[in-house]
Order: C-alpha cells, then sequence, then structure tokens
DNA sequence: GTAAGGCTTCCCATTGTGGGAAGGTCAAGA
DNA sequence: TCTTGACCTTCCCACAATGGGAAGCCTTAC
C-alpha cells in the first residue's frame, strides 16, 4: 500500500511517517519503480506501535529503543525500566505543573478581577521572589 | 548597565534577553556608542517580571499581554482573565500526564522485569486500540 | 600595548508536528 | 487518447523557548 493508506491505517500522518523514516526510527520503506513508498501490514503495526507510544507521552528516542526490544525479542527488564523512567518524568512534571497552578489560583482568588488596576498577580510578578519551580 | 549585568540582575540569560527583544516581548535597549545593549534598573525589573511569569509556565505571548497590563496600569479583568485561562490549560495537560502515568503504571505493575521477554507494556504498545489521550 | 573577557550578529540544534510549493504519477472517465 | 483529480515526491518554513558556538569588535586592567 501507499503511504496514504499506511497513514490512514496506523493513525501516523503521512507527514509524520516520512519524518520518523528520515530520523532513522522507522527502516527505509522499499519504493516502486515511480519512487512511491510502499507499506506492508507489518509496517503498518510497526506505526500504530509508534502512535500508541506517542499516546502515552514516549519521546521518539526512547520509541526507537521500544521498537528495538520489541522487534528483537529481548527481556523485559529493560523495557520496565523504560517506561519506569517515563513515569518518573512525567511524575516531575506533573509536579512542576501543579506548583504553578496552585501558586496561580492562589492569587488569583485574592485579584478583584474587576476595573481596578490593584491585582495579586500582577503584585506577585513584578516581586518576583518567591519560587514555583 | 551591560546585558551581562542585567542578565545577572534578573536571572534572564543574555541569550533570551536579545531573543526577547527580537520578538517584541521588552522593547529594543538603547545603545552605547560601541553598540553595547544599556540597561536601567526599571529594564531590569521588566526582566524579572518576565522570568517569574516564565516560571509560573506562562506562554511568551501572554507575558508579553501581561507586561503591558501591568505597566498601563489596566483593569486586573484581563490580569485574572489570562491568568485562569492558564491555569486551565495546565490542568488539561495534568490530566493528560496523570493519565498516561495511570496506564503505564498499571503495565509496568503487571511486567516481570526479568530476563523473559514477555511484557504486558509491549502488549499494550503492539495491540493499539486503549485510548489515552 | 596586550591579553582577557564582554559585547555584537549570525547560524545551528533541540522536539514533534504541520503547512505549502513545485513537480512527477496514476487511474478513471469523456 | 487526453484530461483531470487525487495522490505521491522532495524541499523549505513555521511553531516555543532555549542553548551552543563562531567570527569579529570593544573595553578594561595591568
Amino acid at each position: 500500500m501507499n503511504i496514504g493508506e499506511a497513514a490512514a491505517a496506523s493513525g501516523v500522518s503521512a507527514k509524520m511517517i516520512r519524518h520518523y523514516e528520515q530520523i532513522g526510527v522507522i527502516p527505509a520503506a522499499e519504493r516502486t519503480g515511480s519512487n512511491y513508498r510502499v507499506y506492508s501490514q507489518n509496517d503498518v503495526h510497526t506505526l500504530q506501535f509508534v502512535r500508541r507510544a506517542r499516546d502515552l507521552g514516549f519521546s521518539m528516542k526512547r520509541i526507537q529503543a521500544l521498537l528495538g526490544l520489541w522487534q528483537q525479542h529481548r527481556p523485559s527488564r529493560e523495557v520496565k525500566r523504560l517506561a519506569l523512567e517515563h513515569v518518573r518524568e512525567l511524575e516531575g512534571k506533573i509536579r512542576e505543573m501543579e506548583a504553578m497552578k496552585r501558586t496561580l489560583e492562589q492569587l488569583a482568588e485574592h485579584c478583584h478581577g474587576d476595573h481596578r488596576p490593584e491585582c495579586p498577580i500582577l503584585e506577585d510578578l513584578s516581586h518576583a521572589s518567591s519560587a514555583a519551580r
């Protein structure tokens, strides 16, 4: 099948399929005589794997690693390690964002939000001192 | 003072100060005869404002808006609106990431993480069907 | 005067995705 | 057979925010 069909079947845009090929996450597809990329059912499966991993927030680097582990039937140890590393990063980002959110909510709570220019939010921003990260 | 000093005093790197000037978030600094940028205490204050807003996760677009509202003593209504918009976006991202985290933790929990290649994480990725976003 | 360190601009890289242009290809219908 | 529309190709540009580094000018202290 052509790239468009593979894109529809995998949920990865044609643009992205070419990109993944270019950065080496997936191998270069075979070509027809007229230089069209050709995909098999198996390739679509690989693309679905990538898609799902992206949906779970994995970086392309880790996805490449996961793909390798999957296709070569390597020990699950590595897979679990990668996944838990990712979970730890997610946790870090979540905590950061929650701290921001809390700070902003507290500031906004005390902001009248009316015609007056006085505003605890601007107060905070203009007297930088507290730490949110 | 020169850009290096302003950077040290504001916590914004010289590189970033030039960038903010270039994209119009801060006005172009005055120059000395030898083309060095010159900053006042007031400029540093503005940079600190930007820094703090970045720490709270605001996008540069919103920071530009906030700076305008601050410097022109505009009604706090707008400020509050911008802040709450940002909070809502943070919430959305936090929820997304928590969903990913939950999914991954559940999958990892059932992964032996040993020498065997069987792994529920790879199982999930290769049978894409569930939705995480 | 010279050396060190600061400043200037310009280009490149990151991460993941998309838009769009210019041009080749293919299939179906008139 | 010719045309047309839909598809494919590559190449460049964009986003947001940040950093690295090069080449060259300026300043300051010794």
